[in-house]
Formats: C-alpha cells, structure tokens, sequence
DNA sequence: ATCAAAACCTAGTGGGTACTAGGTTTTTAC
DNA sequence: GTAAAAACCTAGTACCCACTAGGTTTTGAT
C-alpha cells in the first residue's frame, strides 16, 4: 500500500522524494479524457490522432504523453471514465427484474442526448472485434458482462410469468443488447430514422406481458 | 455511348487511339478488391493502408494506383462488388413476404461463413456514422433500401394477420435489421456467445405467428 | 525565497500515409 | 516483328504518425 497521506507527502519531500500532482492537474487530465473522447468517437482509435487530442486541449503532443504514457493508455483511462461515470450517474444496474429494463428504456432515452459518447462505442466496438485491438478483451468482459445482468432481469421476469413463453431468458438478454446496439448505429446514421427508446418499448412489449 | 465493338477497337488502335485492358486485367482487379476487402474489414478504411492492400496482391502501392485512381475509390468499387455478389448469390431480395424472411435468416446463417464480409460491413458502417466518410451516403442509401425492402415483407404478412397485433410493419423491419447488426458484433466478438441464425428465428417467432 | 518536482515545450527520431512523375517491362493488335 | 498502349516499377513528394531526449517554465511545500 502506498501512504498518500500529507504527512508522509511532507515527509517524501523532505528527501527529495516524488511529490503528488498539482491542484489543476485533474482538472487538466479530464479536459484530456474529454478531448480524446470526441476523438476516438469520430475517427476510432485507430485513426485518432494524439495531435488531434492535443490540440483540442491546448496542448502538445509531448506535453499530452507527459499525461498518459502511450496511445493504448489514453484509451483505456477513457473507457475506465466512462464507465464509472455512467454507472455513478444512471445506477441503471443496482436495479433488479423489470425495474432494470425500464432502466434500459431510459438509457436509450438518455444516449439520444449524447450522440458522442454513442459514437465512441459504437466506432470502438466495432473496430476492436479485432482480436488484435487493445481494447477487444475490454469489449468481450464488457458484453460478458452486461449479457449476464440483462439475462439476470429476464430471469426474475420469467419466475413471475411475465416473460412470453418461447422466449429463453438468456435470449431475451442478447438480443435486447444487440438490438440497441444495432439501433445506435441506424440512429447515427440518420437521427430522424430511428426513435431509440420506442423501440426498445416495442421490443420490451413483444417479447413480455409488461407495459413499458 | 462509347463503341467497344472489336472493330471499333482496332480502328482506334491503327489511329494511336486508347485500347482496353489486357486479358489477365480483369482478375488482377478482382484480386485487388479481395485484398482491400480483407484490409477494410480488419482496420477499417480510414486505418486500413493501400500499401497492405498492394503487398497482399503483390504489387506496389503505386502499381495499385494504376487500377484504381486513389483510396475511395477502392472503397467504393469494394462495397459495389460485394452489394452484386450477394444480391447475384441470394437473391434474397426478390422474395416477398416470408418467403422473404426466411431468405433473411438463410443470410444469417451465410453470413456465419464469411467472417471477413460480417466485420466489414460492421467496422465500415459504424466508421461511416461520421458525415465526412466517404462511405456515408452509402450507408444511408443502403439502410434506407433495406428497411423499405423489410417493411414491404412485414406489411404483405400483416395483411394475411401473421404479424402480431401491435407491432408496426415498419418497426418490426427496423428492429430486425437493428437486431442483425447488433448480433453480428457479438458474434466477431466471441463466435461462440451467439447462434445469429437461430437468434433471427427467434426473434422473427417472437413478432409473428409463424414457423421459422 | 528556495528548490525540487511537476508540467510542459522544442526538436527531434524512425516510420507510415496517400499520391505523383517519369521510366521500364509486358501484352497484344496489326 | 513492330509499335503503342497497358501494366507496373523506382524514386520521390509532402505530410502525418506515435513516441523520446533533454531542456524550460510553473507550481507549491518548506
């Protein structure tokens, strides 16, 4: 364990020891994760320029790598952000049985105010089905993972008889995922040629004796 | 029009005048949009590079050059063949109303053969959410005809009443194409998380009243 | 006020990019 | 066989890439 109280600080400097950052420097690294958010989501990891980045922060390149060692590590700080940021804010995944999947009908509903965050992981998905890609492991948990919530809710939903007969839960969950995600994509395409969250309703409504 | 009669050819050629291709042409082409498909699916367009492009078919980025004039234009007789190799193959646009469908999950399960063709069309669609691809406007088009194509199959079996009550035509047929791009990222992802034929059938038993 | 570390810069490295100019080899009609 | 166009190459353009070495400026605890 690191000690990272002022004392010991205080302490470490008196030997000439590493000091922590500075008051701006979170402030900072975030317009970074911001900057480099907008572009990965616009031209994907892989054509994404640290310049590009750079330059929407006001900074060089040299001065953005004294940030974040490397490509891959900006990357990865930019998906850890946005995950926690999603999950502090909706908590959409504490909820349980049809309360969570009235959660997903108001995320549909939310992504449609962020079309670049929309944007990132659908560019980003895409390009890292690439066993190569730095983040395609961090795509596999990720899917694992939300897979395995959704199938939970539909469970719940099943036990109670609200789940159409025919229609496995685990099914139920991976195709409520792709079908957002197949959504985003049409949605990005053209705004007006999708409306996310009734479909997801439609969906919900079709496979489930709830209203949505 | 242009004359390509051979004696059209051999007069043009006695006054200097430009001739067609040589024999081999014609597959040396082929080879090329084989070897760009391969790249495009992998990298994308925007990260995928002519010269891999060359060194796949054995030639150099400029020899490449001399067959197609720059990149996007690679990229658009890539997406030209591919659209006529699957119409000429199914044909599966042709069929109407469930017949149509069941040509539908015959794609899905083809499409299970040709993982290369699958992470094309998903790594350049999402990449083409941006309004300055080059491949843009074609995805729109292309989304646009599908949906339309779909939703005529859906309104034919609303008619004869094999389309549950309370789904649209319209949304049944954007909710199918959503669900077939969103399964085949899971299924780049992890081959194994996902059956997409069998997912289709479900989904196509779950808004009609049909076998599939 | 001092001074060391953090923050940031300039100026590079070596490599890749799409694309071009101009020449050489290969094909093919005559 | 000849000649001209097609096919293809070498060698270059100008530019972008991720990343680094080493120096300067800024910060902030003492």
């Amino acid at each position: 364990m690191t000690d990272t109280t002022s004392a010991a600080v205080a302490e470490a400097s008196r030997r000439g020891r590493p000091r922590g950052s500075y008051a701006k420097t979170e402030a900072r690294r975030h317009k970074i994760l911001t900057a480099a958010f907008e572009v990965f989501s616009t031209s994907g990891y892989r054509a994404g320029s640290l310049k590009d980045v750079a330059d929407k922060v006001g900074l060089t390149q040299a001065g953005l790598l004294h940030h974040f060692p490397n490509k891959e590590a900006l990357l990865e700080a930019v998906l850890t952000l946005r995950d926690e940021e999603s999950v502090s804010r909706t908590g959409a995944l504490t909820a349980q049985g049809i309360e969570m999947l009235r959660g997903v009908v108001e995320l549909a509903r939310y992504n449609t105010t962020i079309p670049g965050l929309v944007a990132l992981y659908c560019v980003l998905s895409a390009e890292a089905t690439d066993p190569d890609h730095p983040a395609h492991e961090y795509f596999q948990r990720r899917y694992n993972w939300v897979r395995s919530t959704m199938t939970e809710a539909f469970d719940e939903l099943a036990r109670q008889g609200q789940l159409r007969s025919g229609i496995a839960p685990s099914t139920a969950a991976r195709q409520l995922v792709a079908l957002m995600d197949g959504l985003q994509v049409q949605w990005l395409l053209d705004n007006d040629s999708v409306d996310m969250p009734a479909e997801v309703v439609a969906f919900l409504e079709a496979i489930t004796t709830e209203k949505f």
